[in-house]
DNA sequence: AAATTAAATGAGAATAATTCTTATTATCAA
DNA sequence: TTGATAATAAGAATTATTCTCATTTAATTT
């Protein structure tokens, strides 16, 4: 980045090296923003709230680091249906407890929830070794989204 | 649509009729597309397919009647990753037996796979019965996903 | 510590999926 | 058949994401 001087040591650094990537401070400033929130940010709230601190940063890096963290791990990719990509810190890496989305489909309102999840987890890991199996693909990751009317949007109908 | 005449009646006219919706050659011929496949179709894709026999209809006629569609449960919307939205039937409309996706996050190839549903579907429903009284969700649908690397990809690095 | 080298960046142009606008046309109820 | 109204085609507009390239930076080597 051009003219800010930035970069503390993190957890994270070793990771990215091992990765075969260097540590430049837009990266740090990205994981910083997912590191405070508990929202689902796309990348131009990413964009938005990284440039507060360091305001030479591009776009386009925000979308090149992103791709990254997504590869490494790190974060993970949703689309909640609103047209844009929205991302949260991997649980184990600073993210809140591992949980699954639920959805309203007229406000796009997102429910985290971690009930229930126990199960979920457990069936999904047999789906994994069965579907691994089968396929021969070596899976790395999954996504459960329940859909529905929220409360809210039911009563205005 | 101008110039063109089409429009046998068939069972999806009363659910549309009920909706509030009009019969229109326009949506006959998306219906017809979707009918006639069991790929995970885009928008552009349809439009040409649908073009071949209708040669005036717009693409934007084709993502307004794709709304309605899934909007009455008639057709699935998916997102595999490639930056377009992917449409088919649903189980019930014609479609092919419920089944989830398995995808390559290299290549982006897509298994439909229907091996472990069983399970999957049984615990799913008790999970949407205990979202939507805890949250005050109407639960419409869910979305189940494994990401992974598929052979070929693997083979490759 | 300075030089080196390849990766990363910022800026903004390019791309591409989707949505919007408007004048025209088709559906369907009366 | 006709009138009210929803739906359409055409293409412009929008917007998320990717690409290009000259410049800068991180990390390695001297």
């Amino acid at each position: 980045m051009r003219g800010t001087r930035c970069c503390d040591s993190s957890w994270w650094h070793g990771r990215f090296r091992g990765g075969g990537y260097k540590i430049t401070c837009a990266r740090e400033s990205v994981l910083a923003v997912l590191s405070n929130t508990n929202k689902h940010l796309s990348a131009d709230d990413i964009y938005m709230q990284a440039r507060s601190k360091y305001p030479n940063m591009g776009l386009a890096t925000i979308y090149r680091t992103l791709d990254i963290l997504s590869e490494l791990g790190i974060i993970l990719k949703f689309d909640f249906g609103d047209g844009k990509n929205r991302y949260e810190l991997a649980e184990g890496f600073g993210g809140s407890q591992h949980h699954h989305h639920l959805i309203c489909t007229k406000c796009n309102r997102v429910v985290d929830y971690t009930d229930f999840i126990d199960e979920e987890i457990e069936l999904l890991k047999q789906t994994e070794k069965g579907l691994s199996k089968k396929y021969n693909f070596k899976i790395t990751n999954h996504l459960i989204q329940f859909y529905g009317i929220c409360e809210k949007c039911f009563d205005k109908k």
